[in-house]
RNA sequence: GGCGCGGUAGCCAAGUGGUAAGGCCGGGGACUGCAAAUCCUCUAUUCGCCGGUUCGAUUCCGGCCCGCGCCUCCA
């Protein structure tokens, strides 16, 4: 069964298949690197990440590009602002990105070019749009001319739509040369401000614009025509718009087949934004308690196509909800495979699989998962799987797939041995002996203390647990 | 103003032309020194409002109210 998505450009819901009939090569638009980046992002890149999964998990081969926008008015602004040249600074949020990542269990991409690495590519491109009449220069900069490409528009429906542009944005001199409000920068002529940011081009010393990098990019690793292209809904105007027009205006084929964007993460009803003080990264997150993968399972709760409202109280009930798979893991002996590649067989968990391939109904494929979690459960506790090997066997593999496919790490409960300090293992033996010799106001106390440290006991028959208690 | 999206239980959030998944919270019970955890169990006669189509609409159509996104570099 293919996986079926909502196409931006066609509105319609299509299958997502390899034009050459082995590997869905796809392109998504990455992160500026210019500080952490926060939820928000991350619930584009988690989704994108699903995407891959549920592709893998239902056995396609998948060729999986995502760029670094490097060089931008805020990353040699922000460089700059603290004295230290543009790459030092763009390898230091890389870093950061990437570490982001990896608590987010995000499939690295097979590729990730950076917008500074294709400096040549980008202006052999802006070359060929110049070549064919559909950009010109203006005081050494370089600007694609949106009349020339008809189709301007198509994926955002601007068509009918007035681009003007008002007094108020036009305080750069070099935007005073365009010659219609709707024409964007290829190339941007060197301004003092860029300080040593510049490259030797053809029109005289400057840097690219943003758009002009995504499509060189995806020219070169995936082709003139490939299958899918992803990003933000911000995105799709004006950046894939111009990208769109930029390819094809000197392609003439069709750029990207299909496009899958995702809607915005508001955080308590509200818009992110600084000034809300609501930006979350994975670190304010660390620092209140929550684990990278609790983050992950609330942006998984809602479906892309929907804004989704992040909450404190989603990210408690995602942590009892994984808990509850934990539990499950448990019963069943599961054990996350620490093999290479994803799981495919899903078995049991099929409807979970089903739902995922349904334009990726994350909180359905959830839903499903957790009542399949309840039945087998059930199942196991009235003994259907006595002297069942190969059934066990089957559910493992199945809930293998499930975690695979929404690329959730689920350890058995009691399993996930998170490092306890050595003071307050302590304490809790402690407790427990107080209270095996009922000396329950010093248990009590000790609880109280424990409590106060960040950790939660909780009590078995012949022992005890400690967990990180929720700051 | 233009284009687009949505309003489902206390919260988050699916879904369907035939009468509402799932998670969290909350209530009750078992268990427990008390908790926590766990297990069982209960919680929307109702899906923003008003009309229409239909044997039947939350699901289709029209209108209204409210919220949100994009409209040049924000994922």
């Amino acid at each position: 069964m293919p996986l079926n998505l909502h196409d931006t450009l066609s509105r319609e819901t299509r299958e997502v298949f390899p034009m050459d009939g082995e590997t869905v090569r796809f392109y998504c638009c990455g992160p500026t690197v210019y500080g952490p980046a926060h939820i928000g992002n991350f619930r584009t890149f988690v989704m994108q990440d699903v995407f891959r999964r549920v592709l893998e998990t239902s056995g396609q081969k998948t060729f999986h590009a995502r760029n670094l926008t490097d060089v931008d008015d805020k990353t040699i602004r922000q460089s700059q602002e603290e004295g230290v040249l543009l790459e030092e600074f763009t390898t230091r949020w890389t870093e950061r990105f990437h570490d982001d990542c990896r608590a987010l269990n995000l499939l690295d991409p097979h590729v990730e070019p950076s917008a500074v690495g294709h400096i040549p590519e980008q202006i052999a491109l802006i070359e060929r749009l110049v070549q064919g009449g559909k950009a010109y220069q203006a005081e050494g900069s370089v600007y694609f001319k949106v009349d020339a490409f008809e189709a301007y528009g198509r994926l955002s429906r601007l068509a009918d739509r007035e681009i003007t542009t008002s007094a108020t944005t036009r305080e750069n001199s070099d935007e005073y040369d365009r010659e219609s409000a709707a024409d964007f920068a290829l190339w941007k002529s060197r301004r003092p401000e860029d300080g040593d940011n510049y490259w030797d081009s053809p029109w005289g010393e400057g840097r690219p614009g943003w758009h002009i990098e995504c499509s060189a990019i995806c020219m070169k690793h995936l082709g003139e025509s490939f299958d899918l292209h992803s990003g933000g809904v911000d995105l799709v105007f004006p950046h894939h718009e111009n990208e769109i027009a930029q390819v094809e205006a000197v392609t003439c084929k069709t750029f990207a087949r299909h496009w899958f964007h995702i809607a915005h993460l508001m955080v308590e009803g509200l818009k992110m934004s600084k000034s809300l003080g609501n930006l979350h990264t994975l670190e304010d997150l660390a620092e209140k308690g929550y684990k990278a993968q609790e983050a992950r399972y609330v942006l998984l709760s809602g479906s892309y196509r929907q804004p989704l409202n992040f909450t404190f109280d989603s990210m408690n009930a995602a942590r009892k909800a994984l808990s509850k798979l934990g539990d499950f893991a448990a019963k069943f002996d599961f054990h996350p495979s620490s093999q290479d590649g994803l799981e495919t067989e899903f078995g049991p968990f099929y409807p979970v699989q089903e739902a995922l391939l349904s334009d990726l109904n994350t909180p359905e494929a959830l839903g499903r998962c957790f009542r399949l979690v309840r039945e087998l459960s059930e199942g196991l506790e009235r003994g259907e799987y006595e002297g069942r090997d190969e059934a066990l066997e089957e559910v493992r593999r199945g809930f293998q797939a499930t975690c695979d496919a929404l690329g959730l790490v689920v350890a058995p409960a009691g399993d996930d041995n998170e490092e306890v300090p050595a003071e307050i293992r302590e304490l809790a033996q402690r407790r427990w002996d107080a209270k095996q010799e009922k000396d329950w106001e010093s248990a009590d106390r000790l609880r109280d203390e424990l409590l106060a440290q960040g950790w939660e006991v909780k009590d078995g028959k012949d022992g005890f647990e400690l967990a990180r208690a929720i700051a």
